[in-house]
DNA sequence: TATTGTTATACTCTATAACTATA
DNA sequence: TATAGTTATAGAGTATAACAATA
């Protein structure tokens, strides 16, 4: 049996719309979590993709988070110049700059999680942890099918 | 009792990182689905919520839209000088525009949400309906908090 | 005196193209 | 000849402040 056509009324707007307003929220919610700080929305994405990995070319970056690789240049610039991350050559190819966490990254980047935990909760009020969970599952799936 | 507190591991990324990641993902399938047209996303943005309402004030766009009533002007300049909404005093308060679909801004609202329809097909492949119909009542919430 | 909308301008963010160095 | 990364610069998008009209 077909998956039956997701209704949708001439009035609601399109899931995409929402998604892309939602979007433009969480990153307004997050810029104001990081309100004191110098880092910015950016920053912080960066530090979580290499927290995540463990340590990233800068062009798995590119890929991972969808930034053109001038902009992440000057991100990298910044956290290397605060010794947030370091940029270390490949051995095995020379042209590739292997990204990873300083000790002192690895904190900032624990610390933030907790804000951006302060800044979820009160956004996703509503939302019960089976709601959270089932949204993460959705996320990952769009996610997913824009890097394939 | 108290719902459980939803699990985070050190290493994923935040709901709200994956948030603002994917709302980027559909901006960019937007621009690329609107190629050919003139409209931007935001064009586009402003169709869908005016259609949605029947008719708003530039304020009620500014708030649900979340943009800088310098930009909405801009927006709403493009589109009456295509023809597509027309601005009307409210003569209850002659401070007020009233924005509203023209005829053919209606018709270009229905072939844009065809558009994106199949944009989202493409983007939600992996989906089942009810993960669709979860994923708005999801967005919707956040919306909702934000704008309360 | 406050609100709605407009304009001009400055700022931030992102994309483009040309470059170096390695492969 | 292609790829990883960098730099300088242009462009798009957004926000800020001063303004006119109306309440």
């Amino acid at each position: 049996m077909p998956t039956p056509i997701p209704e949708r009324t001439d009035r609601e707007l399109p899931l995409a719309v929402l998604l892309l307003e939602t979007g433009a929220i969480v990153q307004e919610a997050l810029r104001a979590a990081l309100a004191g700080s110098w880092l910015r929305p950016r920053h912080c994405q960066v530090l979580l993709h290499v927290a995540q990995t463990g340590s990233a070319t800068q062009h798995d970056l590119i890929d991972a988070m969808a930034v053109d690789a001038s902009v992440l240049v000057g991100l990298l610039n910044d956290l290397e110049s605060e010794g947030l991350v370091q940029r270390l050559r490949d051995p095995g190819d020379r042209r590739r700059h292997i990204v990873s966490l300083s000790e002192r990254g690895s904190e900032e980047q624990a610390a933030l999680r907790k804000r951006i935990g302060v800044m979820e909760d009160a956004l996703l009020t509503d939302l019960s942890a089976g709601d959270r969970r089932h949204a993460r599952r959705v996320l990952q799936a769009i996610w997913g099918r824009a890097h394939s």
